[in-house]
DNA sequence: TTTT
DNA sequence: TTTT
């Protein structure tokens, strides 16, 4: 603990909205990417070009809370947190790791896209919409403790504050990470 | 390329020495991995906890000579750089993602365990010695070029600068990622 | 050199169009005052406070020109760089001290309020315009060595390369440091 | 509060032993400065230039015991914070300002250099003694209160957690800024 | 998948 | 795999 650092400052767009969900203990938990840009120039051929970045973030609590009200895709954030790499097995029973941002402090740097102001809980009978996107999240998928019995792959931590879900496979993502 | 950030610093301790090589340009790459240390309260018992994280981290040319030089199994050092996810087929045929730090800075914070001076190189015929385990380096592994025809899992990307050769599957670890 | 950090990320709104000039030696330098916002609760009353935090910020040569042509009065900014300390006389002789951030990092944010593309230079007769303000800086006040003459407090520094001209104490500001 | 950060991060030698006090109220604050070490290549001369440079570190409550317990002079420390400028009167009247490091995050990187344990509390009649040098600092020194009245140059922010007693610029310091 |  |  002492001597040890783990720190990460990005800043950049959010990919998609955030996805949000609850443990089974009720802790809000939201995941998303935040794509950063690098540009540079070509050692061969000398010439400029622009490098995109997707970076997986988690956010737990408060902060999943903060997500879930106000940040969805295309917004620019600023994303401050930890590294931390979890182990899961994939359908061929094999290990796969992930490393993810956890963060401690998520900011949006622009002007939020839908009105919202910050600390101002959105009105109507749903509880934690906030972005429209989110709202029907936990309908449109099951509950966490069954998504874990349904489909078993990728699977959740053990311990339920140990890592969020991790995006099925079967999903159709193919070239890239998350 | 602006409103974008993408920044690591982690201190801890290195796991293994690590491992130097060179492309076929002839560009220096180290490969090593660092531990940082957690301590936090467990929230059902309140015990307190200490949880290790593993950092992989990669150096190019200067910073790859320099870490060859002076950084070694159990140092204590400084990383800074940026986050990079590479992919890579496993022998499955599936991709694979690795999530490293490019460091871009990295600096011994304890007293170099052999001796060395910073900047100063070590004498003798071996070229780019300096921990001694690193000496026999390019002898016990095959020339980078070889390697990916021999053993094509994890491959190498195509373009020499994305990324370095990826630990085999086959070392014998099993519960770690790296 | 090793077993050193001097580094600071802020983000935060531009206080005043940046004040930029010229070195004798044709280095372009550009000032300016960043403000960060904190919000806390008060250890008294529990309520909410918001408390402003201003920074000096100093960037030199092509961080300068960005900043002239870039970075005006308001807009919200990413200042990465590093602390130093200068010290110069006040009129009564005695050593002051300023702290600044010496930038290697500025962004800026939220959308050019002017509508300028980032690397493209505005057209026309000026040279270094950029944000209007900044047109007429090099003759709303004496030049460089001149100024250090008429007013030698705040005084420039020795080597022009330490620091840029301090904000005269009599232009007016009292309750904050620049 | 959002769209702002304020962020510092060095590691360097601690200069002096710490000061350590405590407020009217009981709270314990720590000031100790802390050396960070730039080489650079002079652009006149291209000669290899080490340049030092001084920053000053405030810390509050638990973190101001761990350095009156853990930190003494020629440490090697990580010190993680924002800035803060904090203004006062010079013996002249005149307004001052001193920027510090109010640190949140203070770690020892290399060993204790006397062999204390970080939680282990030294026994003996001395309540919060640790490192020698700080044992007597309220014997040796008037009381919080008094010591404004005494000296009111420089003096204590009215809100005593706005800041702690700058060192008098009478006690021979000349050439640093603290 | 974002965005300029 | 590190280290305290």
């Amino acid at each position: 603990m002492a001597g040890s650092m783990n720190k990460v400052i990005i800043i950049g767009r959010v990919g998609q909205d955030p996805k949000v969900s609850y443990t089974s203990s009720g802790q809000a938990v939201a995941n998303f990417s935040v794509a950063t840009d690098e540009g540079y120039r070509d050692r061969q051929t000398g010439q400029k070009v622009e490098r995109t970045e997707w970076h997986r973030v988690v956010a737990w609590r408060q902060q999943a809370e903060f997500v879930n009200n106000y940040i969805g895709k295309g917004r620019l954030v600023l994303v401050e947190g930890k590294l931390q790499t979890r182990k899961w097995q994939g359908q061929d029973g094999q290990d796969r790791y992930t490393t993810e941002i956890v963060a401690d402090n998520i900011q949006g740097l622009d002007r939020n896209p839908e009105g919202q102001q910050p600390g101002q809980q959105q009105g109507g009978y749903q509880q934690q919409g906030g972005y429209q996107q989110n709202n029907n999240y936990q309908q449109s998928r099951p509950q966490n403790g069954n998504y874990r019995q349904q489909n078993n792959q990728p699977p959740q931590p053990e311990d339920e504050d140990l890592g969020p879900a991790f995006p099925s496979e079967a999903s159709g993502m193919d070239d890239v990470p998350f």
